[in-house]
DNA sequence: GGCCAGGTCCAAT
DNA sequence: ATTGGACATGGC
């Protein structure tokens, strides 16, 4: 059965592939998403989200159909600087992940790349977790934080330094960390959430974005560092607080939709910059 | 072969 | 307070 969801200036592609989610994949009419114990299919006609194996409560908190994006892009239209990228994608929406999987997803995200960090989550699916299936595609639920492996597990599935980090948080998550955090305000959840090995100021900003509705998070990753200060900072090298701080002053609590719209914007104009590049002689 | 990738940690200025 | 290298692995 189908459940059908008002969504109107909702973009599913942009949503589901700007880069805060790795767990979809891309079908000939939609998308199959993992996520917690469940794997939906998910297509989008006009206005509406039609959801199959998903209750319609999760799906309108998954996707934050209760942001009020038409006032977030109509001010961030506002802005010069960002006009072009928010055109280009308008209707993506930060998602409200599961605490634990994004976390494990930008543990692993640390000096990696989206294709990559797929692939890690996938291998720990299918090595943690249960099979799982939904109109002949077949799959494996994400395992719990009691159900994934040791060190030497997660060793063997490539994922390098990041396993022990991974442990170290299925450990404190075990223990309650992540529930804690839920009516914690942004910093102190920000604060807490540093105590996890392997989680500084950028994971915690993605977690806090992407899992939990902070939408003042701005995660400075190396390519928000680059569009900023190549927009904001005359190219010069300036420190990542100041980049946040910059943010938080220009974009507030919308910050974090900035970010995402910054983000994929620089990434897909990378042949851009590269041709750029290319014709000034530097190669 | 060397450098960089949705970083973080630790030691040495 | 800031900076350089190490940490695993993969892709170009």
């Amino acid at each position: 059965m189908t459940t059908r969801l008002q969504a109107p200036g909702f973009d599913l592609r942009h949503t589901l592939e700007c880069g805060q989610f790795f767990r979809w994949t891309r079908t000939p009419d939609g998308y199959y998403v993992h996520v917690g114990g469940l794997l939906f299919a998910v297509r989008q006609h006009g206005d509406e989200l039609l959801v199959e194996g998903a209750p319609a409560s999760f799906a309108r908190r998954f996707f934050s159909l209760d942001h009020d994006t038409p006032l977030i892009e109509e001010r961030l239209l506002h802005d010069r600087r960002l006009r072009e990228a928010v055109e280009v994608y308008r209707g993506l929406r930060i998602l409200r992940q599961d605490p634990w999987e994004c976390t494990v997803a930008f543990l692993t995200s640390a000096a990696s790349n989206i294709p990559r960090i797929a692939a890690n989550l996938a291998d720990i699916a299918q090595a943690y977790g249960r099979p799982t299936a939904r109109g002949g595609f077949q799959s494996f639920t994400f395992p719990r934080p009691d159900e994934i492996g040791d060190e030497e597990g997660l060793r063997k599935l490539r994922l390098g330094f990041r396993a022990r980090y991974l442990v170290e948080a299925a450990r404190l998550t075990r223990a309650g960390l992540l529930e804690d955090l839920e009516d914690l305000p942004f910093e102190e959840a920000r604060e807490a959430l540093m105590v996890v090995p392997g989680i500084a100021d950028k994971i915690a900003d993605c977690i806090l974005l992407y899992a939990f509705g902070h939408l003042n998070a701005f995660p400075v990753d190396t390519w928000i560092r680059r569009v900023m200060r190549d927009m904001f900072f005359q190219g010069r090298k300036v420190p990542d607080s100041a980049i946040r701080e910059f943010a938080s002053e220009r974009w507030g609590d919308w910050a974090g939709y900035a970010q995402q719209y910054l983000y994929i914007w620089a990434r897909e104009r990378r042949p851009v910059i590269y041709r750029e590049t290319l014709a000034a002689g530097a190669v």
